[in-house]
DNA sequence: GGAAAGAGTGAGTGTACAGTCACTCATATG
DNA sequence: CATATGAGTGACTGTACACTCACTCTTTCC
């Protein structure tokens, strides 16, 4: 048969994941949602009966997404030994830097970030953040300091994966990219 | 006399500013040429005789912009009296900090960092952010770790401004915001 | 004065895109 | 079978935007 009805609601997170990639690679304002239609093998009419407005399915795909960092964050936690507060935040650095190995998630903040100006994404972006950065503290107990240090260099991988710097050899490419943990290098989960 | 001609070479650089105020606001797809040509009070006619795209219009803002900030990292490390690595390192990021205190120069990089989908600005931004690495790396002597921390927060600053951060009182608001300098509290220059 | 060069624009063109609508078809249930 | 519900779409609309072009007005220089 050549049609599968699935419901809605089974539908949604599909488009929400087509959406994470979509968005990903283009920004909210280079991605059309005919784009993400296509990666979600539907048509884009579908997809507004789906979701209210692009800026919703944004919205949508961006809450995801930090579901995903605060999963992995929370799963890094439970597989590390070293159970001091910089030990955790440093196997919670491992499981986020192997989370992003397909940059999706990644580029996808990075992009969030770039429309701020949209008060409905400014407001998803904050409850991420939020919720990272207050997981990150009590699920580690580390300082405030560490804390912050621990988000800066997130936000510093964001820019070396963004600019691709992994791979560059000029010195201040290896400067920024130094210690910043390749997926091929990435601790094992479990 | 209602018209006040001036040279197409004066006038690029008043279209540069006008640019890096109005890509700022909304980013290189949000904002139109339009935009940017009634923020530099011409027609965008011809702003088009005076760039060739609207591409190469905003990669012409993104290296202004980072002339600025290595010329505030410069004059930042030029007036402290602490020579030693770390205390230029210091005064380069009080002087960043008073730099962007309009927040045009910080938008447009973090609007750059979600274009790089565009040849042309993924170059101009590794080349901004090379600037930037080596001039700091060089002009301060510091280790490379110190550098790359440097940037770390510089990056970790983008996202405090961005979201606001510094005026919000929540807990995780405060452990990202903290010892972020906010213009407000920027040592003076001389 | 007059001609050349350049500053600057109004009025377009072609295209792409968010969102809508009327519709078709599949499935479920009595 | 009949009818209702909901999955899913093709074709459309209105608008916005990058870029063009033919044109006017100003300045300069002989």
């Amino acid at each position: 048969m050549r049609t599968k009805l699935s419901t809605a609601d089974e539908r949604r997170p599909l488009v929400i994941d087509a959406a994470i990639a979509a968005f990903a690679l283009t920004g909210y304002r280079g991605t059309t949602v005919a784009d993400v239609a296509a990666e979600a093998g539907i048509s884009s009419a579908y997809v507004f009966k789906l979701f209210p407005s692009k800026e919703q399915l944004f919205v949508g795909a961006l809450d995801a997404c930090f579901d995903r960092v605060v999963g992995a964050l929370g799963r890094g936690a439970e597989a590390t030994t070293d159970h001091t507060p910089d030990g955790v935040l440093d196997a919670m650095g491992g499981a986020y830097a192997e989370l992003i190995s397909d940059r999706s998630l990644l580029m996808l903040q990075v992009h969030a970030q770039s429309a701020v100006e949209v008060p409905e994404i400014s407001a998803a972006l904050r409850r991420g953040y939020a919720r990272v950065t207050e997981f990150a503290s009590t699920r580690s107990g580390a300082t405030d300091a560490a804390v912050q240090r621990f988000i800066a260099f997130g936000q510093l991988c964001h820019l070396v994966v963004t600019l691709g710097l992994e791979e560059a050899t000029e010195p201040w490419a290896k400067t920024l990219a130094a210690g910043i943990r390749h997926p091929a290098f990435a601790a094992p989960t479990a």
